[in-house]
DNA sequence: CTGCATCCCACACGATACTG
DNA sequence: CAGTATCGTGTGGGATGCAG
């Protein structure tokens, strides 16, 4: 129980730290909708439309605002058809790729222990 | 092993639908803190003001805040010594370092792709 | 030391209307 | 169809002060 027991692997980008870089990549991996955009494009491409229909409740502000935020990293490319009417088209990069095992693991997670934490919820509020 | 969720013969909780409890599961994993919590609670149990000191940036309330749902959730433990003065020591749960291997494959992505992550950015901003 | 209470405000987000 | 623009508000979250 030594107090300055130190992790010799703390070297590295550290996200403990407030303005290390990774704070922020992690700040876009926790985001609910970049999540669920990621989760929806990791069975291949779709349209601007397709995603708003397949995502339940997210606007048409926070849609675009996300892809943009996904584009601007790098995880996800735009497709603009100049037909009429317009179609765009995203779909995950290989950065993009890199991280849906990742985020489906996190997914997995979620519907798999839900059980457990909504029990722990009722436990905790009927104290 | 695909990333394509299968569908199980149970009723399938569907992050995409509004109000699915998975959802809530996922805010809770992709808030901020809550990560930075579990990553500094897997290395073994802290007291408080260890947790403060060690996640640069975060205010007494949120800590608070945070170790509270937490503790709601299950994924972590609170243990109150009534000493003077008052000692209070956080650990993991089961749940909670059932999570832990998740999480740090989150940061270890985060960390090894934030250069690709800042040159798309650099990229994207230079258009 | 650990935390709850209060005040306060920037900004995240939704709703709505408009456009190429 | 796929956005952009604008506005209103709800609230996340910091700062401060107090208590056990």
């Amino acid at each position: 129980m030594s107090y300055f027991l130190r992790e010799s692997q703390d070297v590295e980008p550290d996200p403990y730290q407030r303005n290390c870089g990774s704070r922020q990549v992690l700040d876009r991996i926790g985001d609910r909708w970049s999540v669920l955009v990621v989760l929806t494009l990791a069975h291949g491409g779709k349209r601007y439309g397709e995603l708003a229909q397949r995502i339940d409740g997210v606007s048409q502000k926070m849609l675009t605002q996300t892809l943009r935020g996904l584009e601007r990293d790098g995880l996800v490319s735009r497709t603009a058809h100049a037909t009429v009417p317009p179609r765009v088209d995203y779909e995950l990069t290989d950065l993009g790729r890199s991280l849906v095992d990742l985020v489906a693991g996190l997914e997995a997670w979620a519907t798999g222990h839900l059980g457990e934490i909504e029990a722990a919820r009722a436990r905790y509020d009927a104290r």
